[in-house]
DNA sequence: ATGAAAGCGCTAACAT
DNA sequence: ATGTTAGCGCTTTCAT
């Protein structure tokens, strides 16, 4: 029986494979990295010895001289939580849908370059702390950024760092770091036109919170559609980007102008809320009233009837991003740019 | 102007802290590491020092000889997509929300251990290798699986590494790792019985994929808890844990039972899918038939008429997770244990 | 093409 | 209590 028990409890070093081999420990790192310059008989020698001493590389000892980690940081800020009322778990992010969209475009583009995804998550300032410590230390080559509030501290920290990085939206405050979005103006352009061409005249809109910089830039938008459409008047109520406060936003949208005859919502999930409103106050959609939601997300087909809404290429947008850190982390020259996608409007039943 | 100009381009190591404090590197070492053996005074030159040259332990180094990382690999393994149709984008695991929760509740307990959490997907042979040369790299100090298909050969794999790791769930086969989970048993005998202490007599349920551990465990349980209910015949459709097969599987055991008053379906987003195909068919909910769902996700609350559902408590289970490897890493003597989790029945308005 | 040797930055014996 | 020293496992000049 010529069964090879590697009952050695160490692991396996460059050293054990060289002397296995009898060669030296450069040509055995040479061989394993792939380096060009090695006698093709000792290649075959070394490969043998590795497979049979069972040998894998240290990260720690690799990454100690070579200073890259092959992997990046997917960090999550969150608004920080009341500190009275701290609910357990953490929520939000990570069951949103859109979040598991993001890591998905992400995962596309970085797990083909061998790269590993570390999650972390920053909702107050001591994990904040904790987060940038973490990256200082050297255990990421990159960071990808989601951050959900405008006065985030964290993107200009994160710029401090020199570390390659991208953010996920245009950030509330200038940052020297680069970004991929939507071209929210134009998306909600499309809708508006949508509605408009319908010969809706009574249109409303149910915006997301205001401190957050897309949903300013939706209302914004919204109000600068109506208008170049000819159309003065823009009703709007402000929701919370959570299906609930969809609902409760659309109850008093419809009560200050109950002749609505058309809805911008400004995302899906929203849109999910505001919808049976209309339904429960005798509107037909899209007889009655048109909407039109924001996203493209799953909130959308879930909706009865099946939302009309305003595409956001999520994944491609992550994806997007992975490129961007990766290709600073390569050494791209220049300062990477950001990247703004084109939305499409997807018509379904509710206009 | 006092300002420090930190514009030193290398970062600074141990040793630079040490000459500015006028110490050795032991004594910086001991320090950082919270040693308790340091002159007050010393420590505190240390302290200054170690701000003032802006000083961050070098995770490569250190964990070259610790032989710590602090940190776990969550992997995510799903079945090989089909060859043929190449979904693009990863999809399935990372937008369900059941996945956030595990995330969340992960979190909740890594992160005050100070333990960061790397991200793995395998969906293939050659990913599912990739995954597990990195954890033999030591890159993490343990693993935590997420498996969704019963034939999944990396449990097993896993074990073959030594390290600490825990799984999501009983595995397909065998396999000398720990796993939480809730009481799947327990958890239908509940619905059951809600059902029958109700006067529910033609009792049926929607299945999960069979080929599912889980699934299968919730049918064999429905039917056992029929029988000993005093119910004989327990018809059921198979459908495979997404909201349109739900509704698929509800149309064909409608129509093989059309006198249905009862019916357990084996997860929250099936039954999303199956109680407006039996409000089309003009049943009343919970009058003409009494629906219970499992697992108490988003989609129970979504629903309308919301739905009365049986428990999991997903975060907790991750929580304990993190325990167990959190445990083993730190040396826990004798054989880790799975831990069986309690479900609680949730009622609402559908039964 | 190959080997020898010098570190990468840190911790942990060991010595003082 | 503090310093000295020997590695941890690997890559990478620099000779040969």
């Amino acid at each position: 029986m010529t069964r090879e028990t590697p009952k050695s409890t160490r692991p396996a070093t460059l050293e054990d494979v060289a002397r296995a081999a009898g060669v030296s420990r450069a040509t055995v790192s040479r061989v394993v990295n792939g380096s060009s310059s090695v006698d093709p008989v000792l290649r075959h020698k070394v490969r043998e010895a590795v497979s049979a001493t069972h040998y894998v590389p240290n990260h720690a000892a690799r990454s100690l001289v070579t200073r890259r980690t092959d992997s990046i940081a997917l960090v999550v800020s969150e608004r920080e939580r009341s500190p009275v009322v701290r609910t357990p778990f953490i929520g939000r992010m990570f069951t949103d849908p859109h979040f598991g969209r993001v890591v998905s475009g992400l995962m596309e583009v970085l797990r083909p370059a061998r790269v590993q995804t570390v999650l972390m998550l920053a909702d107050d300032a001591a994990s904040c702390g904790q987060v940038l410590t973490y990256l200082r230390q050297g255990h990421v080559d990159g960071v990808v950024l989601v951050s959900s509030h405008p006065d985030d501290p964290l993107p200009r920290m994160l710029a401090g760092t020199g570390l390659p990085a991208v953010l996920a939206g245009r950030p509330g405050r200038t940052v020297p770091l680069p970004y991929v979005e939507v071209d929210q103006r134009t998306g909600v352009q499309l809708a508006v036109d949508h509605l408009a061409s319908q010969g809706r005249r009574r249109i409303g809109t149910v915006a997301g919170p205001q401190d957050m910089p897309a949903a300013q830039t939706r209302l914004e938008g919204f109000r600068r559609a109506l208008k170049s459409t000819g159309i003065g008047d823009a009703p709007w109520a402000e929701g919370d980007f959570t299906r609930a406060g969809g609902a409760a936003a659309m109850r008093r949208l419809l009560e200050r102008c109950p002749d609505l005859d058309g809805v911008f919502v400004a995302s899906d999930l929203m849109a999910l809320g505001a919808v049976p409103v209309l339904l429960r106050a005798g509107r037909r959609l899209p007889q009655d009233v048109a909407v039109v939601g924001f996203d493209d997300s799953e909130a959308a087909t879930a909706c009865d009837p099946a939302l009309t809404t305003v595409r956001q290429p999520v994944e491609e947008m992550a994806s997007e991003m992975a490129r961007i850190v990766l290709r600073q982390i390569e050494g791209a020259n220049g300062a990477p740019s950001s990247v703004i996608f084109r939305p499409d409007l997807v018509v379904r039943e509710t206009a």
